[in-house]
DNA sequence: TCGGGCCAAAAGTCCAGACAAAAGGCTGGC
DNA sequence: GCCAGCCTTTTGTCTGGACTTTTGGCCCGA
């Protein structure tokens, strides 16, 4: 036989998704399944592992495993840097600063980022063009208690989450997606009306347990985020 | 020494994260990292892939394993049953049903599932209550050559996704998510104004390349998705 | 200098066996 | 009947070894 992890998770998810194995029941168990497909245990374990990983079944020690009931679909989304995203798309990008200053942090920032009082922050905003066509406005504010580099950093020709990821080693975020209306202002710099339903991205950054920076991404009128699972 | 995989894949982590390993530059070969640890080649091989898996090195045959350069970074949305959702807030679910009917899908949804001219599908309108609050408007359309009995089933007093997991196996499906305003009817029934910004999310559902369902939800306004990475 | 072909290095996979860790279920005492 | 504690099943992990596949880099010839 010897099937490979790939082959034998294909051929599991075939009989899920035939409708063979339904929801709610039981999956033989690993060594039964080894043998059946002719395997060391390890290779039917993988099969099993990223099946699970997907949400497709449920495994628990001693009672098995079985096909997911409700099942938990996960959807992956990419967040690559923008420039990529439009680039990939087989746009020009291009990019503007539209407002760079230092000081204090007003205080709705302040509680997101989890900042002391009086904290000093950069505050930048700029857009991104795909084309000639404004795709993305970015809202970005740096704790420089954290990274006081980022007061001198020069954000006039290219945007600051490529000056972020060349400074600041891997960090943890939390990101949240929501639904905003334009105000004036990204009304005008996103060339839609006010009022105009615009996806927004949050993204809060941290590193050892601090706020690096907290960015608030609004897209374009008409923008959507894809995925497939 | 006896490193578990998860160690390992933490000290690596932490390597990377305290800027010890930097984007871009090489990390030492499994073998050596193997005999650093006092482990097997295949542990030190799993906690590297699962560290390629979250997108934070990159591997190659022959070349060797590098930190990423850019953070291909993906955040994970895990999308349950809105049942499911609205209880593990703490809220109690309600459910109603506003509209069904059976007959031949408008253009749109045709183009969106892709289905033959004339095609019949069964169409729903339903809501979600968190307590007393409308949570989330759902706009369904089965596709009924694919699955017949769903003419006749009963969504007055449950949702048809509760039908639809327990009548369909595994399936495909691609995710969209965009920001739309509130027309009269939505504004209504999510008790919002008109012109609201709402988040929506639309799914599509295959099963063996035919589309099963298409899904529209939108949301509260002010409803936001989170995800930690 | 350029290109093709070969080689070796690195990751990718697999195996057979072992032990660890949950956790369902049974049994016996109350 | 109920509960605690043990037993056993099942998954989770690890080992040391092997073979496979990919591919960067070297060598050599044109």
């Amino acid at each position: 036989m010897t099937a490979t992890y790939r082959e034998i998770k294909a051929d599991i998810l075939g009989r899920i998704t035939r409708g063979e194995w339904k929801p709610g029941s039981p999956i033989p168990a690993e060594r039964e399944l080894a043998e059946a497909y002719g395997s060391a245990r390890a290779t039917v374990n993988r099969a099993m592992r990223e099946l699970a990983e997907d949400g497709i079944i449920e495994r628990k020690r001693k009672a098995g495993s079985r096909v997911r009931l409700a099942p938990l679909r996960q959807a992956r989304f990419d967040i690559p840097l923008v420039r990529r995203e439009i680039e990939d798309q087989g746009a020009a990008y291009r990019y503007a600063l539209v407002q760079s200053e230092v000081g204090r942090a007003p205080d709705w920032v302040r509680a997101r980022m989890g900042l002391p009082a009086g904290a000093k922050v950069r505050h930048v905003v700029c857009l991104h063009f795909a084309d000639a066509a404004p795709y993305q406005h970015e809202d970005r504010w740096i704790n420089l208690a954290v990274l006081p580099q980022a007061r001198d950093a020069d954000f006039s020709a290219s945007g600051p989450n490529e000056w972020l990821v060349a400074h600041v080693p891997f960090t943890e975020a939390e990101i949240s997606i929501s639904a905003t209306a334009a105000d004036a202002g990204l009304a005008a710099h996103l060339a839609c009306a006010p009022g105009d339903p615009l996806l927004q991205i949050e993204r809060c950054t941290r590193w050892n347990g601090r706020a690096v920076t907290f960015v608030r991404l609004v897209h374009h009128r008409g923008h959507r985020m894809t995925a497939r699972y």
